[in-house]
DNA sequence: CTGTTAGCGCCTTCAA
DNA sequence: TTGAAGGCGCTAACAG
């Protein structure tokens, strides 16, 4: 069953070295010796032992980054660290050791200048959350061509050649809410719409994608409106009481980003015959409160803490594969207040 | 960084051997050498390189058995299988084979009879889905009381002292789908709930704690009608053209188990002035079709591929730790149409 | 009770 | 272009 390198050498009459060579496409082998080797290899149906492999390659000692923006949000912050923790742990045995670096402003500058200061430490490849700005992105650019491998999580950076992005397809997600709030609202009842930032494609994406579910499922145009949170808890609380103020049979509210808290408080502050529903993203503790205590309806989480975990851990595969999986879309995860129970 | 035993060994004036003895708890060390090592271990920070002591590890060959009852579905078997296929490729490495032995019946003589015919070959740890019978339950501690592991999978066998459980919360995840039926259903109309088989446990639990949400979301007895499927594709049509006869205003269907089909085919053959809601469990290929079609509402799944392959895991951990890790209850997931764009 | 040593299977350097 | 050999860090058997 299990089949070694040295059983295929035997086989094919070379050494140990040389089924190596040919295993790992190092070359300089022989034309018909290599023919041989592969013939034995198909033979003897080798697959190589990866743990093995990864015990006599952790001698490469490397250094990579885990580079983000903080949030707002301290919860979000804290899995994101957590995620990396637990990828810094998983990583040692393969002789990896991680740093991290924190960015307080979505300025290119600071991106640049940390990214530079890492590679004067020696880091060789990161995992970065940054904003889509073109100077981040030829930056990138710069790093693959020495090729570094350069994993984009969460917040993607699509015109840079980054190796590959590791986090939630937004417009999906988007679509996700749509669905289930054209399942919960009833013909001739409205929605509200809290987008974040105009401007941010990400809080965009998420609303053209409720949109277009809303359509798809037979919603009219007048059935929905949109307003701007800003990002910002005062905001979007006035921006409620005046919706609600001049519309009625309000039966939906999506809240595309945070602050989900301010719609929360907004609901629990004031009493409606029909209490709408509502959908939001992210599973932050205060949410989830929400979720429980039945003011909200539905939460769609997009797993940052895998996020960050699981983009340090293709790092890993693409030191050993010159490349990495074509990255990774993690799931839009839904729960609702059974979910935490 | 990376501390290894040698380095604790130089630390503490002993030999690898002996801090080795002291990590993994084999005794034989005098009490004062063992504290002089506990000290070396906490002042270097050790933890132990688990890619390493794999290595090493694997040189104890082993052999487990997966083991469970075909379904009806071949979809869901597949899954299952697959489950298995990974988790075989990935214990390869660590010196652990799998056998699988697949029941045909729910006859505690066959499995038992499966059972003995494994240990036979030296099976030493089983990864099991059996229906919860008072002799296989014997049976499984049996094994427990010999030190082997037996971990339960997607059907647990609780009355038992299998080492642990990897599977849904059946329970819970009957109050998800309670608790998402009731934000579609509104005041006066009315749920139909199919249950499989009321003697089965199983099949219950999901009932009850979909009942126990509706109650507890404001629902009333008369709101809602259990029928029984039988698990079979004719009763369940037959049941649901009876109900809908009898009964007006309904707008919620839950299928507990399958036959998701027939409630399927039952929608696309009748047409209803106000489509009823459908929230099933088990993404088979068919149920997702119905989804994607919009006869389907929501599908809670309990991605029965990575119970099979997560208790294989478990088995190996089981080996290395005399135990594992309290077992898991693996998530409720919650899809709906736009999951699967 | 403790130290020594021979692997586990692969990777990598160094000679040849 | 190839072979030989010395690790990677840990486990386990054996000798003392």
């Amino acid at each position: 069953m299990k089949v070694t390198l040295e059983q295929v050498a035997k086989y094919a009459g070379v050494s140990r070295g040389t089924v190596d060579r040919v295993v790992n496409k190092r070359g300089n082998v022989k034309p018909e010796v290599e023919q041989r080797v592969r013939e034995a290899l198909k033979a003897l149906n080798y697959e190589r032992n990866k743990i093995a492999s990864a015990l006599a390659y952790s001698k490469n000692e490397k250094k990579v980054c885990a580079m983000f923006q903080k949030t707002d949000s301290e919860d979000y912050n804290a899995k994101i660290m957590q995620g990396i923790h637990d990828a810094k742990k998983e990583l040692k045995d393969f002789g990896i050791s991680v740093e991290v670096a924190i960015c307080n402003t979505s300025d290119a500058g600071e991106f640049i200048r940390k990214i530079d200061a890492m590679i004067q430490e020696g880091i060789c490849g990161f995992a970065i959350k940054a904003p889509s700005l073109p100077e981040i992105s030829e930056k990138i650019d710069s790093l693959v061509q020495q090729k570094m491998p350069v994993i984009t999580f969460n917040s993607d950076i699509p015109e840079s050649h980054r190796t590959c992005f590791v986090g939630q397809n937004l417009y999906q997600s988007g679509r996700v809410a749509g669905n289930i709030m054209a399942s919960l609202v009833r013909p001739g009842e409205k929605i509200v719409i809290g987008c974040g930032i105009p401007q941010y494609n990400a809080h965009q994406e998420r609303v053209d994608g409720f949109v277009y579910e809303l359509k798809k499922r037979g919603f009219q145009e007048e059935q929905w409106k949109v307003f701007h949170t800003n990002q910002n808890y005062d905001v979007t609380y006035r921006c409620l009481e005046e919706i609600f103020e001049e519309e009625d049979n309000i039966r939906g509210i999506y809240m595309s980003v945070e602050p989900n808290e301010a719609c929360g408080a907004f609901l629990e502050e004031h009493s409606f015959l029909q209490h709408p529903y509502v959908v939001c993203h992210d599973t932050a503790p205060e949410t989830i409160e929400y979720l429980k205590k039945g003011v909200f309806e539905y939460i769609i989480d997009q797993d940052i803490y895998m996020q960050s975990y699981y983009s340090l851990l293709l790092l890993r595969d693409a030191f050993r594969n010159g490349t990495c999986d074509s990255g990774k879309v993690l799931g839009v995860n839904i729960y609702n207040a059974a979910c935490f129970e």
